[in-house]
DNA sequence: GCGACTGGTTAGCGCACAATAACCTGCGCG
DNA sequence: CGCGCAGGTTATTGTGCGCTAACCAGTCGC
């Protein structure tokens, strides 16, 4: 079925445990490698460089956050609905993958200065999108306290990997944010 | 004056900039004695190891939230009180000392298995001096989910490193933690 | 004025670990 | 059947970097 082999995917996967709990550095290829079955280099056989594996891993992140928020910008009506569900999308992402969001703002200075460039404008892009929305419910609310007001509710949100990914905890974390935005 | 040596606190302080940009692993022995007017292996006249300097470093920040924590609550009267005196005062370390913050939920897993424990413990014990208080606020909160509630209003302090230092993100980041407890 | 200590220097060692080389196996295919 | 290639293996290389060694200058106490 799929023409991409499955290996690289499972390395992609081990490689966002791993990293989240010992860190792009702490993570020798060899242990990679173990994780997935095999052992050491015949991760080149995949990936050019542990490099990569890194910049695929957060590009991915960063790509699926933009799209996942565009699609529910444009699936919502009024700002006040679409800001509920970016609060709910990213919630759940933070829920589901408490690896990856750990990954995420850990391990972007260990990238290559051009992918990082790519990565961190996925992100700006993303948190523009937050930007914009939040924007629209208080249009008193200066831009750069916007977007003061956005990297809280992400920090809030993002704290899945310190509080826990569990079905209560993602709808406590909603109902802060939606208060900390509710005036 | 002091009778500890200058050099020392100097390094401590490089370190937190140096590390909070490039990492742990990012930043070489050599990098850090740059930045301070000595160079390399100078360091070890101060520090017993690279990995020393990260423990003082993690260290030094638990205890003094831990501390500063403590004061707070044995000042205020009501339990609101307490509460909104955490707030203040985890916002005012965070906006004075991203790089610090940055570090200390960064490179925790740097630190060897001792010293690791040591700074868990402390911030473990600052996270409960908060939900203590939190469920004096909000009696009906179970347990685990005022603890989620906790590390969520965390996050979204120790968001200064994303956000910005000025006092205006400070007051924005104030106000949304406590419309967040507030109901 | 002379040991001893403090805090600095440069040169060099050792090792962990990313990356490569060289080699093997099974499998689709004309 | 033989050939190419995808995806493994182990052995090896190269190097960045933490740390030690050996040495030197200033400053104190006696």
């Amino acid at each position: 079925m799929s023409t991409v082999p499955r290996t690289r995917d499972r390395v992609l996967r081990e490689a966002a445990r791993l990293f989240a709990r010992r860190g792009f550095h702490g993570t020798t290829i060899e242990d990679l490698g173990a994780a997935c079955g095999i052992s050491g280099p015949a991760l080149y056989k995949h990936f050019a460089s542990k490099d990569e594996v890194l910049a695929q891993l957060l590009g991915g992140i960063s790509e699926q956050l933009l799209d996942g928020g565009r699609v529910v910008v444009a699936g919502a009506g009024r700002p006040g609905e679409a800001l509920g569900g970016l609060i709910a999308f990213h919630a759940d992402f933070a829920s589901a993958e408490p690896d990856l969001i750990r990954v995420q703002d850990r391990d972007l200075a260990n990238l290559s200065d051009e992918q990082a460039h790519r990565v961190r404008s996925l992100q700006r892009a993303y948190v523009e999108i937050w930007v914009e929305v939040l924007q629209k419910v208080q249009p008193a609310l200066a831009p750069d306290l916007a977007r003061v007001e956005v990297h809280g509710l992400l920090g809030l949100l993002n704290s899945t990997p310190h509080s826990g990914t569990g079905e209560a905890a993602r709808g406590q974390l909603v109902a802060m944010a939606l208060r900390a935005v509710d005036r």
